[in-house]
DNA sequence: GCCAACGTTGGC
DNA sequence: GCCAACGTTGGC
């Protein structure tokens, strides 16, 4: 590995993007090619949209309906005022598509899985954008069985 | 479809 | 600044 792909690897950072996928799924983004994340209105989702970096690796979860990681995304443009929110400040970022998920990961199965009880996603089911740790990735990734990058 | 949990708003 | 009332999210 070089030392530049080297400090990249080291500086990722994980999140999970919430959608409903009766209203936004994981089909319509891959439709897209790329899309802006925008309607985040909860000051502690857009403080997360403005910490990501470029190349941040973003596990999209269906909510409500077929609960489960479906499929990996990456932030290609960093965070700018969100053009569909009237007032109030606001922020959104471009993301495209890497894969579907072999195996998405189910809700119930996440629940699970002891060593994930600390995750967002359990502790605090309002928040649609939200950080994933590093420990958390590496066993959603034994469950997928595949590496997310 | 229900409702618990949580965030926001606004009266005081 | 507290907190009741209200609106929304999302699991079940």
């Amino acid at each position: 590995m070089s030392s530049v792909s080297q400090k990249i690897f080291l500086k990722m950072n994980y999140w999970l993007l919430k959608t409903e996928p009766g209203t936004y799924s994981w089909d319509d983004l891959v439709k897209k090619g790329s899309d802006m994340w925008d309607g985040v209105r909860n000051y502690q989702a857009r403080n997360n949209i403005r910490q990501m970096k470029v190349g941040d690796m973003l596990l999209i979860y269906h909510s409500v309906k077929n609960q489960a990681v479906v499929g990996l995304a990456t932030v290609i443009k960093e965070h700018y005022p969100d053009p569909t929110a009237k007032e109030g400040d606001w922020s959104v970022v471009d993301i495209k598509p890497v894969r579907k998920l072999a195996k998405p990961i189910t809700l119930p199965e996440i629940k699970a899985n002891t060593k994930l009880s600390q995750m967002v996603l359990l502790r605090n089911r309002r928040l649609s954008v939200q950080p994933v740790k590093k420990e958390e990735v590496s066993i959603l990734e034994n469950m997928a069985g595949e590496k997310f990058k």
